[in-house]
DNA sequence: TTAACTGCAAAGGGTTTGCAAGACG
DNA sequence: CGTCTTGCAAACCCTTTGCAGTTAA
């Protein structure tokens, strides 16, 4: 039977990834789930911190990578600033980052996806991931 | 008069960026001038001492973020390696990083930067720059 | 001459790690 | 219970910085 609660689907997520589900990694996994935002791990740490249990700045750090590795987070690496991250439920999506206030906006666009596939195959290669980010500014 | 030889327009390019032209400038330009690749701040120094010239690593950093500033040199930020640097004389152009040699092919699409402008635009946006990176495995 | 630049060595910021204690399965 | 995980603090790596001496213009 499928799980029917977010937490049994956070449970059963950090499982199917090969880990063992501790409270850290719950509340670390839910701080993502929930985020509007793109925090970085300090920021992660923060809001895991806001619940019950106390989580540790290391344990943060380790368990986003290892979340990161098993494919089920995903790194948003930008210009110039500490890595952020966000969970990999979303469909594929890339990056508009607003120079002024730094809010990042996601956008999805199927032909440059499809472009990209393209000039990858011309080259030889194939995409295994690939990061796309418009660093803009509002249109006047 | 324009300058003629490939030394006269190093100099030129660091006195147009509003830079004094120092031994170490000229060594570090230089260097990412004649290369092939993409090479971090270490390797550029390491290149750097190789000729005459020795160049602290602090001048190393320091020049290439002056020259990046100033928009003569340009950074290229990969995902989970130290910032690799490249002149901006070249015409733009985006990176397919092949994830198994770590080599960077650079590419060129019209079509993808067009889509960009148009989705940015959807968005309320117009772009500064931008960044695509393809992470990619040769195709069997 | 004098403001800009360099080298050195020390500091900094984000992130990782060794180890002993604790918890999941 | 055995193994995986955590917390702590120290270590790490890349990069930046303060300062005294040097150099371009």
């Amino acid at each position: 039977m499928a799980p029917n609660t977010a937490d049994q689907i956070i449970d059963e997520t950090i499982r199917n990834s090969g880990l063992r589900v501790t409270r850290q990694r719950r509340a670390i996994y839910r701080v993502l789930s929930d985020a509007e935002d793109h925090p970085d791990a300090p920021e992660v740490h923060k809001r895991a911190q806001a619940s019950d249990l106390k989580v540790s700045l290391a344990t943060t750090y380790r368990t986003l990578a290892e979340l990161a590795d098993k494919g089920v987070v995903t790194r948003l690496t930008l210009e110039g600033e500490p890595t952020r991250f966000e969970t990999s439920d979303a469909p594929h999506h890339d990056h508009i980052i607003d120079l002024e206030s730094g809010e990042v906006v996601e956008f999805l666009s199927p032909e440059i996806e499809e472009l990209q596939r393209q000039v990858a195959r011309q080259h030889g290669y194939e995409i295994v991931f690939h990061r796309l980010q418009l660093y803009c500014r509002k249109k006047t």
